[in-house]
DNA sequence: CCTAGACCCTGTACGC
DNA sequence: TGCGTACAGGGTCTAG
């Protein structure tokens, strides 16, 4: 589910409720999730929250001792609550908060995580992140040098964390579309002037996913409850069939590595 | 090094 | 209504 922009979206959203706020313990009512959950998050007690950062697709909550690590998988979500309410089903984890709130971390196929680290930098999960794509580094001239010789069509070129972090399925499709390039596209046959317009589309499109609050396709869920506005928006993913919102020949779809792309065949080349 | 595939897990949509 | 299949926003690990 989410990719930069639900994550971005999340963090903006949990900020205000726990910076400033301590944590008074954490329920953990299934440690079962991508990698057990650290105990030391089990075992949390009475916990000032210092700051709630993001890299990549990760949350990042500073406390005194060390750094809560959530990612939210595939289906993952968080609220806040304004006070303790009746778990669902898959409503794994809660930070119990000083002010009565609860953070209530809710996933269904459980491919998220909490871990714990004392240090950033030895944060294995952290460890060889390529580039955030929204800042500086990000740049025409690194996405240019990264792709040459490399033969690999460019859309999952474009979700490797390596290359650049929180491009997901949609926003890969989705840029594409913007910047007119075929999705099967070897990263290698891009010229110049194409690494610099990809750049500078995704970014863009990040961009104002973030305003949109990020896309909900099914389980996402801003973290007051409401979902994000950014589907309405979307160009190409999940349209395979349907007609092209600028020149209305069909969407169509391929697969890459067992995840679907769409794109028009006439308007990227 | 690069690339492709299987796999973790649950829910939902769809064809019969 | 039920059943079997395919698919879903991510990331890691293995094999070639």
């Amino acid at each position: 589910m989410p990719e930069l922009p639900e994550v971005e979206t999340s963090r903006r959203g949990i900020e205000p409720h726990l910076v400033g706020a301590r944590i008074v313990h954490a329920i953990v009512r299934n440690e079962r999730l991508r990698w057990p959950v650290s105990q030391e998050i089990i075992s949390l007690s009475d916990q000032p929250v210092l700051s709630v950062q993001r890299r990549a697709k990760y949350l990042l909550l500073e406390l005194p001792a060390g750094w809560i690590i959530i990612h939210l998988g595939m289906s993952g979500s968080l609220r806040v609550l304004p006070e303790a309410l009746p778990p669902a089903k898959h409503d794994h984890v809660d930070l119990v908060m000083s002010t009565g709130k609860i953070l209530r971390y809710t996933d269904p196929r459980r491919f998220g995580a909490w871990l714990w680290s004392r240090d950033l930098t030895a944060s294995n999960v952290l460890a060889h992140l390529g580039p955030e794509p929204l800042s500086e580094a990000f740049s025409a001239d690194y996405l240019f040098a990264k792709s040459r010789g490399r033969r690999t069509p460019v859309k999952p070129w474009l979700m490797d964390n390596k290359l650049v972090v929180g491009v997901g399925n949609i926003y890969a499709s989705e840029s594409l579309f913007v910047a007119g390039i075929l999705p099967d596209r070897a990263a290698m046959a891009l010229s110049y002037e194409e690494a610099a317009l990809l750049v500078k589309t995704i970014k863009a499109v990040l961009l104002r996913s973030i305003e949109q609050g990020g896309t909900t396709l099914r389980d996402f869920l801003q973290t007051d409850g409401k979902p994000g506005y950014f589907a309405q928006e979307l160009q190409v993913y999940g349209r395979g069939g349907e007609p092209c919102r600028v020149c209305g020949a069909p969407i169509e779809s391929v697969k890459h590595a067992q995840r679907s792309t769409f794109f028009c065949p006439v308007c990227q080349k």
